[in-house]
DNA sequence: AGTCAAGGTCATA
DNA sequence: TATGACCTTGACT
């Protein structure tokens, strides 16, 4: 027994098991067995099924009882996939193997599923003490992209496998958001220390606030990324296709009460408009990534709500400015940009486009509820109020 | 030369 | 067969 090591001064743990760790791994700290574990798993690409709900321990004793659970805690703690290498020697068993799947020809290609865009970008490191915030929410978006690959992943499909982009019905975009509810609140618990420290009433207001005009925003900047402004992107990677409303609101499972043609009527004007006022607009910008976390963020802490508190306000203002700040010099000594007070309008600009295009396709719900065709959005909401 | 984080090996359960 | 202690490699400082 070894017992905890020191290094630099720090006791470390395993991020997943708790055991004294040595170091870094795929993006982690972690100890050997855990870093071995996940290497396993990714380069011999196996699958693991939980026999509970997805929620099994895993400490340093009850380690190896859950292998789909030991692997999503590997995952949400932020190890990465793509830090697994290519198998080096190309065995002949593998050339068979490949030979059984000869449309992916290179592993690594797959552990590699979002198109390498530039806008989503990564800061070198030297930058990271200027731009702290924005650092941080970029490193633990990609823990959030990773969580989502594992928790959107269609059952039985290989988790390490791209799964080809699908359009998506009503309901399955409801269960998605709600699916992603915990991840993104998260998310904004990682990104925010202020945040973390809250009560969770305040919490819960900013958050409520915030989540379905982020939902949306992200939607938008998403399918600005991928080239397809009629789509609105979900958070597993599936799409809202918005020039085929008709299949997207009429879910198999219901009765086709209504005709394409109204559902055209109802639905088309919002999501057009949601499309000319927020998606193209970003394509227009090239909005990259740091950019629409500063939106997020504004988003996120409102201090114009009646029901947070004076402290919340201060708070809220000063993350802001410190955001805002952290974009004057991205803009200024990262990006370069000619004229970053023009560009920053234009971005912020962007947001009142968000909050009305949101209104009016909850509105449109209304009306839909008024029909009693769907519920769903009820169950999205109470939800909201269990979480923290 | 020393550290870190990859991959590989192989006794053990 | 999966695990994890132990070893090798290769990049970086
Ligand atoms: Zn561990
Ligand atoms: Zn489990």
């Amino acid at each position: 027994m070894g017992g905890p090591r020191f290094k630099d001064k720090v006791f470390l743990k395993c991020a997943i098991c708790q055991e004294s760790a040595e170091g870094f791994h795929f993006g982690a700290e972690a100890c050997r067995a855990c870093a071995a574990f996940f290497r396993r798993t990714v380069s011999n690409r196996k699958t693991y099924s939980c026999q509970g709900n997805n929620d099994c321990d895993v400490t340093i004793n009850i380690r190896c009882m859950c292998r789909a659970c030991r692997y999503i805690k590997c995952i949400e703690v932020g190890m990465n996939p793509a830090g697994v290498q290519q198998r080096l020697p190309p065995s002949k068993t593998l050339v068979e193997v490949s030979m059984d799947l000869p449309t992916v020809s290179n592993p690594s290609i797959l552990s590699f599923p979002s198109p390498p865009s530039s806008l989503m970008l990564h800061i070198p490191s030297s930058y990271s003490n200027q731009m702290p915030i924005l650092d941080k929410m970029r490193k633990s978006y990609e823990t959030l992209c990773n969580a989502r690959k594992t928790l959107h992943r269609k059952d039985g499909a290989n988790i390490f496998q791209d799964n080809v982009p699908k359009p998506v019905t009503y309901k399955k975009a409801i269960d998605q958001g709600m699916k992603d509810v915990k991840l993104t609140s998260d998310w904004v618990s990682w990104c925010f220390e202020d945040f973390k420290n809250l009560s969770i009433d305040q919490k819960k207001i900013l958050f409520h606030n915030a989540y379905t005009p982020y939902f949306m925003m992200e939607g938008g900047f998403l399918s600005h990324i991928r080239n397809t402004p009629e789509h609105l992107v979900m958070p597993s990677g599936d799409y809202i296709d918005t020039l085929d409303l008709n299949s997207f609101y009429n879910c198999s499972e219901s009765d086709r009460q209504i005709s394409s043609k109204e559902i055209d009527r109802l639905f088309k004007p919002s999501n057009d408009r949601f499309i000319k006022s927020v998606t193209l607009p970003m394509m227009s910008l090239q909005l990259d990534i740091f950019e629409f976390f500063v939106l997020f963020t504004l988003l996120l802490w409102d201090t114009g709500l009646i029901e947070i508190s004076e402290e919340c306000i201060e708070i809220g203002t000063k993350v802001k400015t410190q955001v805002l700040k952290e974009l004057d010099f991205y803009m200024r000594n990262v990006k370069k940009v000619e004229e970053p007070l023009v560009r920053t309008a234009n971005i912020v600009n962007l947001l009142p486009a968000v909050q009305k295009g949101v209104r009016r396709i909850q509105d449109d719900l209304e009306v839909t509820k008024v029909f009693d065709l769907y519920t769903a959005s009820d169950e999205f909401y109470n939800l909201m109020s269990g979480r923290f």
